[in-house]
DNA sequence: ATTAAGTATGATAACGTTTTCAATAACGTT
DNA sequence: AACGTTATTGAAAACGTTATCATACTTAAT
């Protein structure tokens, strides 16, 4: 009873054909009679027969495989990216090969060459910029259909999908300003060499300098996207004589850093200070007081680079297309609204 | 310059020598000449060779792929599970496929099925419990090694990791009454024919007793894991006559629906109501006010799946486990302690 | 009745590897 | 000088599929 590797050529004798028979059967070809059809399925489900797909992509050159590249699958924004990659592909039939990157260069180099070695259909990415040159090279060698998205990169011939950093970043500052009249925002920035982190914080200058307001690098502190460097970047912007009045957080780690430490200094939000983030991610809105942020677009986000990818596969030609996605305010108590 | 397919008989052919040549120079054997190894490999580079895992695989009977089967990648519990599995077979030189089953039996099905017929080497399962005799039936046909986390399930030849549902309610539950003398605890519970469900019931239920408090059916609402539900259930708890004087709810996303209730609400933490949860997800702890829970073992969890998994792998032999993690709580504000 | 077209099957080759196995060369030992 | 090792290579087979081609049998159309 027992599997472990039955091929078409046990079934094939047994059921007393040719092995291309049986599999024509289990392809649902035309051209098979009924009644060998019938005996080479009860045969099939006898021996618990289940195709084998490495022999078959060798066979095809079809690897039925996505990769997806990404630095880890446990943060909030990646794993809404990887699910909706997932849930899309496997309705086309196709399989999801994970590489967790852990923002490590090196292993980030590793794991596309690795997906080009699996022979993946197509690979979304998640790439930090370090490695763009060899990317270039990657791409030019192998020309496998890449969608980038997180960061954006200098590439041709890739297609990528971001969201609105700079638009995003201009509509809370702005709704700081001028809904809020707040003089002196914070921000707990991702590092300048990512674009996601280069462009909110000139989302966030340029709201600044259109209202007048000045540009201080002191309270620009870059923290990496971490939670740590999140709470220590916002104690030594409370120890300033100079203190903000509002802090905005560019993602939800370091929100959750900030609030750290917010909540163990007893600092109350917002009369003492105001706090908005980038993402709502659900536990966003049931922080108290609830966060003012921009819409979540991750769902999204992961559903287009898998459409953009999936045209690519099946050899649709066109220029490749930079998806801009813009997401509206969700405003929330944090910084003095009254929802 | 282009790639797009080079082949060991490619590279065969430009060094001038046998393909099995080759063969053996990438896989690092001896009995190759330091001349011809040395051609080989500048030819190798030079066209951009990658091996092709199909091939390889379909000659090995090795796949070096393992199979993670579980409801949702971008849940809480389920990420970071996914997270170290692949971390630690990604050091071993094996990949991660994935599949998301949104706990849906027939897709679990069909990624069982799927899994097998890509011939992984072993399989990490967070499954529903329904279908568990299909699921017997796979295993005693196919023989794959299968390490079980999340439910318990009642199969042999399964290893398991599992976290003490039992013991960890019962410890806040216990610290409720016990150090703060609540006296009608409600529960938002998971489904019951879950293994996570019913234990986490169970522990609530022991601690009730133990203490000679009355277990009020009308206290535990089964929200199904889910935010809307908890929020629908939450309201209903608060509408009683004799309202519940505190809440336990059995994971984070039924945390963020309840929480959602009260703050729209405007009900006081822990004044009016008292708040405690089983997972401590790094939001927990900078709610407002903190959230009293148990701490995350997820990861843990994932690491010694993946150790048993890898063990069975390898074909060590042995009876088969059920281990069982438990964890100390951490006491926070929301049931009135004052960290 | 002859032919053409369609239906049903199997033999053979191919996908890109690795693993025998055999052949040859190089080398030291007697 | 004959021999046994050991080192180096290639030819051929195999892994489990699917595609191509050829063959044989039906059926329908003339």
């Amino acid at each position: 009873m027992k599997n472990n590797n039955v091929t078409l050529k046990d079934v094939a004798k047994i059921a007393g054909v040719s092995v291309p028979t049986v599999s024509r059967v289990i392809n649902n070809e035309k051209y098979v009679s009924e009644l060998v059809k019938e005996k080479v399925l009860s045969v099939v489900k006898e021996l618990h027969y289940e195709p084998q797909w490495n022999a078959r992509s060798l066979r095809l050159k079809r690897s039925n495989t996505i990769g997806i590249i990404i630095p880890n699958v446990s943060d909030y924004f990646f794993g809404s990216i990887v699910l909706s990659v997932e849930n899309f592909f496997r309705k086309k039939g196709k399989d999801i090969i994970l590489f967790n990157t852990s923002n490590n260069e090196e292993i980030e180099e590793r794991a596309i060459k690795l997906a080009i070695s699996k022979r993946v259909e197509g690979i979304v990415l998640a790439t930090i910029l370090k490695n763009e040159k060899k990317l270039k090279n990657l791409i030019d060698n192998f020309g496998i259909p890449i969608v980038v998205t997180d960061n954006k990169l200098s590439l041709e011939k890739v297609d990528q999908v971001l969201s609105d950093d700079i638009g995003g970043s201009y509509k809370l500052i702005e709704h700081l300003i001028k809904d809020h009249n707040y003089k002196r925002i914070a921000c707990i920035s991702g590092p300048l060499d990512e674009s996601s982190g280069y462009e909110k914080l000139e989302g966030y200058k340029k709201a600044l300098i259109e209202f007048n307001l000045p540009v201080d690098q002191d309270l620009i502190k870059i923290a990496y996207w971490k939670k740590d460097l999140a709470y220590h970047a916002t104690k030594e912007l409370l120890n300033y004589k100079n203190k903000p009045d509002a802090i905005y957080c560019m993602n939800a780690n370091m929100l959750i850093g900030c609030l750290r430490y917010l909540i163990e200094n007893k600092i109350n939000v917002p009369d003492d200070l105001a706090i908005v983030t980038f993402d709502d991610y659900d536990f966003v809105s049931v922080l108290n007081p609830p966060v003012t942020s921009l819409k979540r677009i991750d769902i999204e986000m992961g559903k287009i680079a898998a459409e953009l990818l999936f045209d690519r596969i099946e050899g649709k030609v066109g220029d490749y297309k930079i998806v801009r996605i813009s997401s509206d305010i969700v405003k929330r108590r944090s910084c003095g609204c009254n929802f």
